[in-house]
DNA sequence: CAATTTAGCCAAAGCGCTTTGGAATACTCT
DNA sequence: AGAGTATTCCAAAGCGCTTTGGCTAAATTG
């Protein structure tokens, strides 16, 4: 069933048709009843590739996927994808993952912006100085960053938790604890999100008049091995911490099975905070000892970028507003004052 | 730059330049060369709406993705996104992720076919007499499934790892280490991996004369809550298992958790093995006691069934092909003779 | 050498929608 | 009543490809 034969059935124009279908008001109320009646009757969908053709509009939002024999996809997409969809969904959007070579994403932005292949774009993990941003921005295709970048020169509408608050909070909590020797054990340092953990954390010593050594931060891919790892080097050294920050649940697994194997104990020897994301399926207070968490839902972050996303293909929203979410301190068992 | 602007410059119709491109051989070498050469100099690319429109390919392979407020999207799924990913890319394939009522993917998989928004679709989790396969099936569109499905009329193209084969090894291995009450942590119980993976124990169990009591089996979705409650259940009992076999790394790490709040140990206590997708960030051997596994690489699945759905894509596969990869049995530290 | 093929190209007709630029009818106003 | 203004609808022109059905000139055949 197609727009020609459904006129023809309503001995009706396929201009008056099409027009009644899409809410146009040259068409008189009757009329679109009508035409809205025996479109559901028969089942009538507008073929998407011609009304794309006709209108360049594709209904789909894309996402540039970084893909190589090396590159892993962060877990947390995963349930970023579970809001996204969960809001595209009830909006009839579709989302098209397009994998680029993880050297050379601006060839694959570049060809569907060309080829109009989305509507809108949402890129993630963004960095200091990130040209993708630029080049989505003078490509102008509607976008929205979930994260921020640092140091461009234009603004950008972007979701983005306060890492730098949420971090600043923690470090705080542990040095009224009485806690002297922090670390800070984060993701990739070339990622925005965790120059602002460590901007806060750092901040927070300022304020007692401390600073973080370069040897009590480590800036690791967010894996239980790198966790463990970090967590070793930092506390086999000659003054350990005596409480770490840590940017992932994943991490705090590594982190947790060091302090172990060093006959250590959360929280008498360590305390440890981290950030949760909250996954469904590890949960921080299903450590072994209840983890002190800074938390914020990242599916409810693809939600919301999804409905900012329709909203700005639909013209709703405009301009750079950035969103800056509020991050909470839960603090639960992993705490504790710092060692006699 | 359109057909018809290039055509132009190069004084020849449409028809021809189309053809050229597209290797049609009713065109001289000659021209075909010229035209080629053209197209490259002035980066031609035809529209894919346009294209899409004419001849009802997309150059997109389809996944209908279930979404709810209370459905979690299996975070294995973003391993194998990334090896489909990674064959995707090198043949310009974009995949395209249609959120759907988890209740009701049905629609939306009429959606897709009747819109023609992609060319094929792979289908995973399957469950004893899949609908959606039935339903595939009957629509006519290329597909393949990642797992099998049972109980179907029809046969259909598949890839799956040899789950019970894998099992029925780990079980069988425990059994010759002298154990003699065995469990088996499994998946939702209405898939057919988990139907598989249990089979293959039983059969295990059975070749030594013995049955796996409904007590000794737990069917669960794969959380580390999940698989930390499932063991103490177990290890509970007045006559607990020397040995648990568990369907995921992620419930392995409640299960190790169990292990310690009742001040037991692996291998001593209890040994286990547990199946491995693969992830990079969580690994078997950095468990406290490395883990033995059944490993297999859900990122190598993603790669092949995307090779795969370009090959039936393009006609070169055809018919309803299973393909049954077997899995590999590492052991390590988590398993030893049953205790005295 | 006339009769056929064949190779190489083209005009035009789709694909199924949206949108422009009227046209016709009905309604309002003086 | 006639001019002006809404209202309601339509024919046709795109959107940019692919593909069908020729057509012409060169190559092959008997």
């Amino acid at each position: 069933m197609n727009l020609k034969q459904l006129s023809h059935m309503l001995s009706l124009s396929q201009t008056t048709v099409s027009r009644a279908l899409n809410g146009y008001p040259e068409v008189s109320e009757e009329t679109r009843r009508r035409v809205m009646d025996a479109a559901k009757r028969h089942g009538y969908r507008p073929n998407p590739s011609a009304r794309r053709l006709a209108t360049g509009k594709s209904g789909m939002i894309g996402y540039v996927l970084p893909t190589g024999a090396s590159v892993d996809i962060d877990p947390h997409f995963v349930e970023f994808l579970s809001g996204l969809g969960d809001y595209a969904r009830s909006h009839e959007l579709d989302l098209v993952l397009s994998p680029a070579d993880a050297d050379d994403e601006e060839t694959t932005y570049r060809r569907i912006v060309a080829n109009r292949q989305v509507d809108a774009v949402y890129i993630s993990s963004p960095r200091p100085a990130d040209r993708r941003l630029a080049l989505v921005n003078t490509l102008g295709i509607p976008f929205i960053v979930h994260g921020r970048s640092e140091g461009l020169d234009f603004d950008y509408p972007y979701l983005d938790i306060d890492n730098e608050g949420a971090f600043h909070e923690a470090a705080r909590l542990l040095l009224q604890l009485g806690h002297k020797r922090l670390a800070l054990i984060n993701g990739n340092e070339r990622e925005t999100f965790a120059i602002h953990r460590e901007r806060g954390v750092r901040r927070a010593l300022a304020a007692s008049g401390m600073t973080l050594g370069e040897r009590h931060i480590r800036s690791v891919t967010m894996t239980e091995e790198n966790g463990y790892r970090a967590a070793r080097r930092l506390l086999e050294e000659a003054e350990p911490p005596t409480a770490i920050v840590c940017s992932s649940l994943i991490m705090a697994l590594g982190v947790v099975r060091a302090v172990r194997d060093l006959g250590l104990t959360i929280p008498g020897d360590l305390s440890l905070v981290a950030h949760d994301d909250v996954f469904p399926w590890l949960r921080p207070e299903n450590f072994p000892v209840p983890l002190s968490t800074t938390r914020s839902s990242i599916r409810l972050a693809g939600a919301r970028v999804a409905e900012r996303l329709a909203a700005r293909i639909s013209g709703l929203e405009e301009g750079a507003r950035g969103e800056v979410w509020p991050v909470d301190l839960v603090v639960r068992g992993s705490v504790a004052g710092a060692p006699g």
